[in-house]
DNA sequence: AGCATGTTGTTTAGGCCTAAACTATTTCGG
DNA sequence: CCGAAATAGTTTAGGCCTAAACAACATGCT
């Protein structure tokens, strides 16, 4: 049922606090991002992958380039050809050439994408707010302040390591 | 870059704090999940799922039945029967008969695979105290507590639209 | 006993995701 | 201008994950 009694049976362990932390981070995680599939899924007969990628083209009225799209979903270029193909397909989004550029596309949203897209989203919002209900405006921010940090670090550790 | 510039472009919320925070949390678990998964695969050539079911018979010495897995590990029976699959062909676990009950199967751990699990675990939790690293003893524990709230809410949430 | 119902694990089809190899194009140094 | 290196996007092979259908077995009711 959970996943937070995971490790640390064997080596006694120094730091036990962070490992639970994290621990619970990915369970809570989970947990929200399992339920705003299912009702993706049951709602609007999609997936998050796709929302996700029509949520950054909906910011971007003139379009995004595919490695754009890539760099800011943090995922490879190859996902985003794959989930680019799909709402292509579904017309929820087109590519258009670059001028200037023959490699590259521009992707964005038609109007009947733009539509769906505003549709799911206010859902999307409601479901995200109810998942937090149970936390104050404080709360709230202080979750949002520690867990900026933790990003920060996290992002210049990433940036050491891959050098 | 950054998955937290997501939503929200037409419709005006009432409650943007919470969206922002769960991109934020979003991006936090991601980034972390990513370096796991990655130091797994370089140090180790394994995956986290892998290493996932590993940790969880690690703490059930007798050996855990694969319904228990799946509920344990939030994840579908198809997807227990695949890893156990692997993790057996690589000599790390084992299947056994459960007596009186012919349908199902405990798994353990076999001697190599508690060994590399020990070892894989000690490093682990490396990377998990380095990545919070930057918060204190003091923040550790208020997140751990907050997100306690959120995991209730949720699970007690997903019950009642479940029933 | 006998049958309906539920449970355990497997299989299948399909979407997501990656790393690595590849194609086509652009850019830049000389 | 020309070749080398970099960049944009695609393809491929393979692992993860799900929902749904299925086979084998267990349980419980009458």
């Amino acid at each position: 049922m959970d996943l937070e009694a995971r490790l640390h049976g064997a080596a006694p362990s120094e730091h036990p606090e962070a490992l639970r932390l994290w621990l619970r981070m990915l369970t809570c995680t989970q947990l929200i991002e399992k339920q705003v599939r299912s009702q993706l899924r049951a709602q609007f007969d999609t997936t998050l992958p796709r929302f996700d990628l029509m949520a950054q083209l909906e910011r971007a009225p003139d379009g995004m380039k595919m490695k754009d799209l890539s760099r800011r979903m943090m995922v490879t270029s190859g996902n985003i050809t794959g989930i680019t193909d799909q709402l292509v397909a579904e017309g929820l989004v087109e590519r258009m050439d670059v001028e200037g550029d023959r490699r590259a596309y521009l992707v964005r949203l038609t109007p009947q994408g733009r539509q769906q897209f505003n549709t799911m989203a206010r859902q999307h919002e409601q479901w995200i707010v109810e998942a937090f209900a149970t936390l104050g405006d404080r709360d709230i921010s202080t979750l949002y302040r520690l867990l900026g940090k933790v990003k920060e670090h996290t992002q210049n550790n990433s940036l050491e390591t891959a050098e």
